[in-house]
DNA sequence: GGGCTGAGATACCGTCAGGGTATTGATCGG
DNA sequence: CCGATCAATACCCTGACGGTATCTCAGCCC
C-alpha cells in the first residue's frame, strides 16, 4: 500500500463524500473514485458503502481508517524527525522536548543543564503545552521526548523510564485553617465549604459536569486557589512556585506522582538515547 | 514520503550497498541510485555517506532508518487488518489473540468463554509464543491483543488494562527439602545447592552468561526441575499444570506478575473493544 | 410519471515518473 | 598503471496517474 492511496482513503473515509475529498486533496473526483476502487480490489475488501445515495464506512474501512491515520503519522513523524535530524548536524534545532506548562521547572532545568554538560549534546528546544497535545507532537514527529506525570498522562505507545516520585500537597488560601496542620487526608479536602476541586478538561476538550470551577492550566488553578474559589491537589514540587498568598499541606493519601521521560518506542536515535541516559542518571 | 520510497532506502540502508540492495528489490540498480538521491532533495538531508568506496549511514539516515522500519511496519499491519477485518465479516478468522506457551491457560479458557457468549462476538484465534514474538506479531498487525505479564514482558507501545496479579512460588523437585516450608524468601532459594535458576534468552536470541541451564520455554523449564537439574520462580497460577514430581512453595517477596490485556493504541476496532471490556468485566 | 439534480462510475486521452540498458567516473588493490 | 568494483549519469520507453467529458442511477419535486 502507498501513503498516496492510504491518504486518498482517509480523505474520503473522513469526508464521507468523493467531491469534497478529492476537492480537499486537490485532484479531480474521478481519479480518486478508481484509486479507491484499486484499493479495494488489492486488499480484497469492501470499505466503503456506497448505497442509498451517500457513503458509508464497513467495518473494514473503518478499521482502515484507525490503522491508516496512525501508518500516515508514523510516516509523517518519520520524514520530520529525519529532516531535524539533519538539521541539527548543522544548524540549530536538535532535539525538541514537550512537557506540561505546570510541570516541575526544576527537575527540567537540572535536566537541560545537566545535558548541555555531556559531550556530543544537541541543542534542546522545549516546548510547553497541554496534555492533549502531547501525545499528538510525539506520535507527529514534531517532537522526540516528553516529561509526563503518572498516573495523570497516558503513557501508552511509548517508552519510559521513571524519573522520580513525590507526594502531593493540596494548595489553599494563607491563612485557611488547614493550613495549620502538618498533613491532611484526601476526605479532609473534598466538600471544603466554599473551596472546591477543580474540573479539568476531558481529552475531547470538553468539561464534565459537577460543582468547581474550570481550569486549562496550572495558574490559572492558583490564580483561584488565590481568590478563595477553589484548592487544589498537586504535587510537591509545586511549593517552589507558591506566592505568599497561598499555602501547601501534604496530602498522605493521595496517589505519588511519577515524572517520567517518554519517548516514541523505536525513535531512539543517538540524541535522544543520550538525553534519557543523562535523565536516569540524574538523581 | 511513499512507502515504495521508504522501502528502498530501508533496503539500502541494510544492505549498505546499491546493487545488493536493488536485487533484494528485484530492480535495476541505476533506478534505486535515483530514487535514494530524489528522497535525499527532497528531504533536504544527507542520508547515505558513498565516500571510500562503501555505503554508511550518515545520522540523519540512521534516524530514518529506525523510524522508517516503524513506518513500514504500521503501513503493513494497516494493511493486514484490514484485510482480516474484511475475512471475518464473511469467513473464519477475526481476532487472533497471542500469548506466551506458558501462560495461565485458566484465565485465557475464561476470557474465550466468556467473549464467545457475547453478542456479536467474533471467532477468535490464539496464537501461542515466545515474548519476543508477541511484540513483533502485534506491530505487523498480524495479531490483534495480547495477553502480557508484566514485568516480563515489555508493554512499550501498547495499550493495557490489567487483568489479575498474582504471587510467584518456586517450583522444585517433590522431596526438596524446602518443599516442606510454608514459604520461603528470595534468598533462601537463590544458589541452592544443584538447583540454579535457569538463563532465558535475550530479546535478541542469545543467552546472558552465568550457571544455569539455557530454557526456551516453560515446559522446557519444568522438566529441568523434574530432573533436579534447576529450580523455577513461576507465577502461582503455573501450580494447575504442575505434575506430581514437582512442588510449588510460595516466594514472599518475588515481584507480583500481573497479567494484561494490550493492544495497539490505535487499532481499536469493535472487534478488539468487546474482548477487553469482557476482559475486564472477567474478575 | 417525467424531468431534474446530485453523486459516483466509466471512457478516453495526455503526460511524466519510474524502470530498464548502456556507459561513465571514481576509488582501491595489486 | 591496469583491472575490478560500485555508484552515478545518459537515454529511452512504458504505464500509472491525473484531467475532461460523459454516463448511470437514486432520490426528489412538480
Amino acid at each position: 500500500m502507498e501513503t498516496r492511496e492510504l491518504r486518498y482513503f482517509v480523505a474520503v473515509a473522513e469526508e464521507l463524500h468523493f467531491g469534497r475529498a478529492a476537492q480537499r486533496l486537490g485532484i479531480a473526483q474521478p481519479p480518486l473514485s478508481r484509486a479507491i476502487q484499486q484499493l479495494e480490489r488489492r486488499l480484497g475488501a469492501v470499505l466503503l458503502d456506497r448505497s442509498r445515495r451517500s457513503v458509508a464506512l464497513t467495518e473494514a474501512g473503518s478499521v482502515l481508517l484507525a490503522e491508516g491515520r496512525a501508518a500516515l503519522d508514523a510516516v509523517d513523524a518519520a520524514e520530520r524527525r529525519t529532516r531535524r535530524a539533519a538539521l541539527s548536524a548543522t544548524g540549530r534545532p536538535g532535539l525538541v522536548l514537550v512537557t506540561k506548562a505546570s510541570a516541575s521547572s526544576e527537575l527540567l532545568a537540572r535536566l537541560l543543564a545537566a545535558y548541555a554538560a555531556e559531550p556530543g549534546a544537541v541543542p534542546v528546544d522545549v516546548i510547553l503545552c497541554g496534555p492533549a497535545e502531547q501525545g499528538r507532537l510525539l506520535r507527529e514527529g514534531r517532537a522526540d521526548v516528553a516529561l509526563l506525570h503518572r498516573p495523570f498522562d497516558s503513557t501508552a505507545g511509548l517508552h519510559t523510564e521513571e524519573l522520580s516520585t513525590e507526594g502531593q500537597v493540596v494548595v489553599l488560601p494563607a491563612g485557611h485553617p488547614l493550613t495549620a496542620r502538618a498533613h491532611v487526608h484526601l476526605a479532609d479536602i473534598t466538600d471544603l465549604p466554599g473551596l472546591p476541586l477543580p474540573r479539568w478538561p476531558d481529552p475531547d476538550g470538553s468539561y464534565p459536569p459537577g460543582p468547581g470551577p474550570q481550569v486549562r492550566d496550572h495558574a490559572q488553578l492558583l490564580q483561584l486557589v488565590a481568590l478563595g474559589r477553589a484548592c487544589a491537589v498537586s504535587p510537591e514540587s509545586c511549593r517552589t512556585q507558591l506566592h505568599a498568598d497561598l499555602a501547601a499541606v501534604p496530602v498522605l493519601d493521595a496517589p505519588s506522582v511519577t515524572t517520567v521521560i517518554a519517548w516514541p518506542p523505536h525513535s531512539r536515535s543517538r540524541a535522544v538515547a543520550g538525553l534519557v541516559r543523562t535523565a536516569t542518571q540524574l538523581r
